[in-house]
DNA sequence: TAACTGTACTATGTGTGTTAGTACAGTTAT
DNA sequence: ATAACTGTACTAACACACATAGTACAGTTA
């Protein structure tokens, strides 16, 4: 389920992070699931428990789990809100990045083109 | 010209990079240009040689300038060719971006309705 | 009680970014 | 030729983030 790439020059505990909310996006994850726990991971993905704890934290931080000592990291209850609001607040880097696009010459239908081939899937 | 936010945590070397590509996209530097020289950038935004070398490196390594020992580092000649094919290269980003802001709930209007707003600019 | 869970530390090694300083080589104007 | 500029190429040092290693503590569950 978790797939780290050490090549990547991304952060290992950030590629967890961003995993999990790709797997809550795309329906993987729901709400009230349990991750597994951080020992698990650790012999999962072979990386320091410290470093799954700080993907977790990080997870926690954004709202999109809850972890409770004794119990486990469970994906947030509210999370469809959570996630929306995380994607509004991406619109800016969204309009930078179309901006920039633009700019260099890609058409506009290109990118609508795009965006209905993705919403269509 | 160029500003350096030390508070980012993009890299300084990458914000210089960054800003000389944005302004050849927005028409402030055009083929031939020159960029100011190490020694001058260095006293205009306060950073060491190194670093401004290091981003000069950086854009002759995209093709976005060329530097010549005893002249300078001048914006290419065939820039819009190479801004375009780096835009080209950003599309899966793009795509993905597009997919994660979908999946989050964000209307694929809400984003069409952006690709406009920047396009009739 | 035993076995699990997350949490919180300290210490260490590695890589990247940045600064500092020096030296060398090519270009331009005088 | 000389002076003053240009980019280039190093070595050294420091700071910071990431990751690993190890230990200990506290809450939960069977």
């Amino acid at each position: 389920m978790f797939r780290i790439d050490n090549q990547s020059r991304t952060p290992v505990f950030e590629q967890i992070v961003k995993q999990a909310e790709e797997y809550v996006r795309t329906g993987i994850l729901n709400p009230g699931d349990k991750l597994p726990s951080i020992r698990e991971m650790t012999s999962l993905i072979g990386v320091n428990p410290n470093t799954i704890q700080k993907a977790y934290n990080e997870l926690d931080r954004r709202g999109v789990t809850i972890s409770v000592a004794g119990k486990g990291c469970f994906i947030s209850k509210n999370i469809s809100e959570v996630m929306k609001s995380a994607a509004i607040g991406k619109l800016p880097e969204f309009e930078r990045l179309v901006k920039e696009l633009i700019d260099s010459g890609i058409a506009e239908k290109e990118l609508t083109d795009i965006i209905k081939k993705v919403s269509s899937k």
